[in-house]
DNA sequence: TTTTTTTTCAAACATATGTTTTAATTGAAC
DNA sequence: GTTCAATTAAAACATATGTTTGAAAAAAAA
């Protein structure tokens, strides 16, 4: 077993598990059971639950945020270089789009974006507290475009309605895959696209409403 | 002490720990604690934690979804006696507004609205499954309402469409009250009027594009 | 009052939890 | 091949958990 394969695999599991089960629910036994690997590895190669929790976030936010926030810098250099505002649902988009199309970028990151789709509103201090500090720094830059782009709204309100979608993608996220209580007639969506074509609409025309 | 008494000590200081803390990170010690009951307290009275997260629920739920209902039927009937297609934003506003005013029904309900801001999208079966149960009926008939609203819209947009703004409900829930992640000059948000205002106004926008 | 039922209480139970320890094993550097 | 650090393994640790028990106390019924 090669250096990191055990640390991978206790991560894999761990995301597997946490996003299903949540936090607090999920001992170390199931996650190395499920690994395959040894009860003491978690704390030998991660240090505490807590650690691996965050190791789990680091290992997928890193490279999410670093397209997410390529994306909204290159809306915001784009705008600036025509020498118009930049675009409320370009801007919007060059951050869901990124985070719904995640899912697809490897296997187990379907696992992981439910656990992103939860952790913002998690109960768990431990949980959302870590998740915040990767995410705020974007949620900030996305915030300041949003207020060049709709220079007209104030600053409470932009606030709310970008707070409003925030919480329209991660239950969105939620939703997605799942089966139940779907009212009849109602397919389950299948293709990341489509639902990331309607939320975008939804949450563009809400935010652009005068 | 009263025959209830303690019942309902208990199922305040659940309430309140549930919400803060989540479920499985809520122990029964810490809740009688704080009750000031004794440990045997709860499996007494309600059988088990479960019975009990279940019995906290239902103490809220059942009241506030009546409300809910009746509000919804009002909408219904008052659009057909009055030979017309039941408004959209009267119809979220039927759901919406009692849930996001339930916290000033009463002392502790601002711990239970908490609660079920984070129900839907909660990642233990536990809570989540209970919840639905609650919510199911009502959210099929705010379903059927608007798609009297909304006839020319497609099932499946409308049914995302009301998840989106079940998403943004929850997460403007959660948000409330809560003073971190807040921008510059942005300032927390003190009366629900507003925050219901500002919610119905960026939901109902989105549900009725065409 | 006496009897009976309901409720409270402290203690114990059985199990599950995160973490630590100590020894065995591995794998590369010398 | 030996040495040495890195990793794995099994067991133990200390504590926390939901639940049950059986007796005491309180309340209600007789």
């Amino acid at each position: 077993m090669s250096l990191s394969e055990t640390k991978e695999r206790i991560l894999d599991s761990a995301e597997y598990l946490f996003a299903r089960k949540g936090f607090h629910n999920t001992s170390l036994r199931a996650i190395t059971g499920r690994a395959g690997v040894n009860l003491a590895a978690v704390n030998y190669h991660f240090g505490s639950k807590e650690a691996l929790l965050e190791a789990v976030f680091e290992r997928r936010l890193v490279p999410l945020n670093k397209v997410r926030r390529e994306n909204l810098e290159i809306v915001r250099e784009t705008a600036r270089q025509e020498g118009r505002v930049p675009g409320v649902e370009e801007s919007l988009r060059a951050f869901i789009e990124p985070t719904l199309a995640f899912p697809k970028s490897g296997p187990g990151a379907e696992d992981f974006i439910i656990l992103v789709g939860r952790a913002m509103s998690d109960p768990d201090d431990t949980v959302r507290d870590v998740f915040i500090r990767y995410i705020a720094p974007l949620f900030y830059l996305l915030f300041d475009i949003l207020r060049e782009a709709l220079p007209e709204l104030s600053t409470d309100i932009l606030f709310w309605r970008l707070q409003f979608a925030i919480g329209a993608m991660g239950h969105a996220i939620c939703m997605a895959g799942k089966s139940y209580a779907l009212p009849e007639g109602v397919t389950p969506v299948s293709d990341v696209e489509s639902l990331t074509a309607m939320l975008l609409d939804f949450v563009a025309t809400g935010m652009e409403r005068p």
